[in-house]
DNA sequence: TCTGGGGTCCTGAGGCGA
DNA sequence: TCTGTCGCCTCAGGACCC
């Protein structure tokens, strides 16, 4: 390990919805619940106006709603949230070119490699600057955890929640974590956590004492050696910043148990074309096809089938799924259904051949490059208003979507530098109301490019070689 | 009204060829 | 030719992370 606290750890404060308080003044102090809307959802995120309330993460959004029945319920805006999450990531590649993000709203810096910083008062002023750049950025508070490995940074940023700063100071590392819970490590979840604890180690200093050998015995060759190391305080991963896709997959969870069969197979056909046009939008291809099914009692089961080569092909993914699907038995129902495809490659000799053969085929009219469900001819396509995404009305101007129903729809006219609007009611199909692309959080300086906003989302990250 | 979606990594069993 | 072993691959499941 290092001896200078210079990996720095970037943590943004309950993300997605501080993103929506900044968009939507009227929410700012008030309890704010991202996620899934429909009857199996979960939480995304909760504002800590809503943690008070002991909602969080990964809990049911039926659970929340019985915590905190008056909290604002949106459903996530990954593509506003991929495009402020870029915006940040270009200020901590500004501070070094090995930034390594672990999601929208997490990231590892190596200021050392950067020369941003060489011992802690440069680190510390790094981070400080960081965290101002954000703010003056996005409007968004992130909380920065400085250390001499990232495991500690991690530890140090978790503890600067929200909206702060905790340097690990050289030296002071294992007196730190020694009274902490097995669970602060990375990789301790629920399971490996009630295994250590069933065999009487709570903290981080009991996995020290306990020794490398019972911790393998316990958990495994892998994990017995990593957690030992890092109770130790030894943590050599050097922070990456181009790795590469290892797998793509999509699944859907359905509202209500799939029963019949026959439906089973267009949901499984669906998903792999869904997950090949992310295959080929990516430029990869893979050998390896996996089903994954969770049966209506949430037992999960995987399949997979592995090819002589690796495709992208629709019809070839289809037709292995199909067959995974031949060896799973569904009845009972299945709540959730997926497919994905590991092994990949960048391109193959077939995939040459495949492609020349998809550019004849795609001559023709659509195939697979339409993500919406089999044409129903009843109905002409309603429109639909989720919660918390924007509008404009001709009349009033800039608004979003509180909620609608029983061919309603409310809508509150505000702005991200407005005060908070008033509510309007609207019939669902007011033509004068439509759907509108979200606004900055901060307004733009004149002259300022609009490029970031065009490109987002849109990046492809390159394989090595 | 119980439990999302997209990933990574590890383990263990079994097949198979050298 | 037979047998044991080793390493690699495939497959399924589990745990974990955000």
């Amino acid at each position: 390990m290092r001896s200078a606290p210079t990996i720095l750890h970037l943590d943004m404060d309950a993300f997605f919805a501080s993103v929506e308080q900044a968009s939507k003044p009227s929410l700012r102090g008030k309890a704010v619940v991202v996620g899934g809307l429909g009857p199996r959802g979960v939480v995304a995120t909760a504002s800590y106006e809503a943690r008070v309330f002991g909602v969080h993460s990964a809990m049911p959004m039926a659970q929340a709603r019985r915590l905190a029945p008056n909290a604002a319920y949106l459903v996530p805006r990954f593509a506003l949230y991929r495009s402020i999450s870029d915006q940040v990531m270009r200020l901590l590649r500004a501070l070094s070119p090995l930034v390594e993000p672990l999601s929208l709203d997490e990231a590892f810096v190596d200021l050392e490699a950067g020369g941003t910083a060489w011992d802690e008062r440069s680190a510390r002023l790094a981070g400080a600057k960081l965290r101002a750049d954000i703010r003056a950025g996005t409007a968004l508070t992130g909380s920065v955890g400085l250390a001499a490995s990232k495991m500690l940074a991690k530890i140090a940023s978790e503890q600067a929640k929200p909206d702060g700063l905790v340097l690990i100071e050289p030296g002071t590392e294992r007196a730190l974590l020694a009274p902490l819970s097995v669970r602060t490590l990375p990789g301790v979840g629920p399971a490996t956590g009630d295994h250590l604890r069933r065999a009487g180690i709570h903290t981080v200093e009991e996995i020290a004492e306990a020794g490398e050998d019972e911790l393998v015995r316990l958990l495994g060759k892998a994990h017995g050696h990593a957690l030992f190391a890092m109770a130790l305080a030894r943590d050599e991963r050097p922070v990456v910043a181009e790795r590469e896709t290892k797998s793509v997959s999509v699944e859907d969870t359905y509202d209500v148990d799939i029963h019949d069969r026959v439906r089973v197979g267009t949901e499984v056909r669906r998903l792999a074309d869904r997950c090949v046009r992310r295959l080929r939008a990516a430029g990869l291809s893979g050998r390896t096809i996996v089903l994954k099914v969770r049966r209506y009692d949430f037992s999960t089961l995987t399949r997979s089938e592995t090819l002589r080569g690796p495709t992208d092909d629709p019809a070839v993914v289809r037709e292995a799924a199909a067959r995974l699907l031949d060896s799973v038995d569904t009845t009972g129902g299945v709540r959730l259904l997926g497919v994905g495809v590991s092994g990949l490659a960048d391109y193959t000799q077939e995939d040459l051949f495949a492609q020349a053969a998809g550019a004849v085929a795609d001559e023709s009219p659509q195939e697979e490059t339409d993500a919406a469900p089999a044409p129903e001819p009843e109905a002409p396509a309603e429109r639909r208003w989720p919660a918390g995404h924007d509008v404009r009305h001709a009349g009033h101007g800039h608004g979003w979507v509180q909620g609608s129903g029983l061919g309603r729809v409310t809508v509150r006219f505000e702005t991200p530098g407005s005060q908070p609007g008033r509510v309007k009611t609207f019939r669902v199909d007011d033509p004068a109301l439509e759907p509108a692309d979200p606004l900055p959080l901060v307004p733009r300086a004149p002259g300022e490019d609009e490029e970031e906003s065009a490109t987002a989302g849109g990046a492809k990250r390159p394989r090595n070689g």
